[in-house]
DNA sequence: TGCAATTCTTAACCTAACTTAAGAAAAACG
DNA sequence: CGTTTTTCTTAAGTTAGGTTAAGAATTGCA
């Protein structure tokens, strides 16, 4: 989707860029999520925290992606995730108000918001089955086929976190080949 | 959100009525999604089948609520997902390229899509991390208070399929009080 | 209403995945 | 670099939840 010079320029007036270190946090658990962060580059994640402080990762946001917590965001409630930093990045941050009078003035740009929805809940959709169908090592597996790149890039204690099973078991699982 | 009189016809030719019996398909796994469905009265189910021969539901549609696969119907892309009746339910259908030329032609209706989008995103985010970070009897719980008409309104064997669990299980849960 | 089909329960046994712990390997960073 | 911190592995013991099976209760529908 291309935008003309001006609607380019709008949408810069209304991004912030912002450098995150490894382990700066973007968002806290608590706060009302004010951004969705676009990453230039660098991978973030968002993960929420259970009663014996384990962590539980909700996504990863690798070069390309946009990250935020929807539901924070959109009904400006406080959230129950945490968004940080996996690597030192570099985000664009978009405000809901900004985004929200951006899709007044350029339809174009509540398209393209609307068709990143339909397939981030695509994609949700598709991991909610997975998880209830598949076993461990089956959901590894396809982690390992649809994010070929992290597999290299990140502790794989988070990969862990993401299918949903300790580290411990992760390290077993791959000992088998 | 309010229509027009106007923009009130234009969506009621695009619609098409249906009536389903209990057990009826709406859709079959192998099929290209046609149709998003808007539930007028009953409950319809969306559910995978893994190699196994189990069920597994990704959602339920009781009253005024839409369902489709919207991998299959965003990605005209056959669908690995059955969508069929609970009880006697009638429904409104939408086609994909029916509902892309309302949005040319209404654009508060591709905000009203672009928002039900963001809201079931941001469900489906809480479902993944209940299902990540909490035991099955807690996801029960917390179904029964968000779903308290469905508890009463269909068989709970789908209900344990929902919360990951087999229905067995459930009913050893639900003896302990 | 009554029969057939579906759903729910219970219980004994099983297993995938978790917990704990401790040492080895790798990575971060001054 | 070398030292500190983080991550990964292995292994023994445990548990949440699954499997199988069979009878009881409920529901659908002729």
């Amino acid at each position: 989707m291309r935008l003309t010079e001006q609607e380019e320029l709008t949408v810069r007036e209304l991004v912030r860029e912002k450098t995150l270190k490894r382990k700066q946090f973007l968002h806290r658990v608590g706060e009302v999520a004010q951004y969705s962060a676009f990453v230039v580059d660098g991978c973030l994640r968002s993960y929420a925290i259970d009663q014996n402080g384990f962590e539980h990762i909700l996504q990863f946001a690798p070069e390309n992606w946009w990250i935020s917590d929807m539901y924070s965001f959109v009904k400006n409630q406080p959230s129950e995730l945490n968004i940080d930093a996996l690597l030192p990045t570099n985000v664009l941050l978009l405000s809901r108000s900004c985004q929200l009078s951006i899709f007044d003035r350029i339809p174009k740009l509540e398209r393209y918001f609307r068709i990143l929805t339909e397939n981030a809940l695509a994609s949700s959709n598709h991991r909610t089955i997975d998880y209830l169908s598949l076993p461990a090592k089956i959901r590894y597996q396809k982690f390992c086929t649809l994010y070929p790149t992290l597999i290299h890039t990140i502790p794989q204690k988070y990969i862990a976190s993401y299918i949903g099973i300790t580290p411990e078991f992760l390290s077993k699982l791959r000992s088998e080949y």
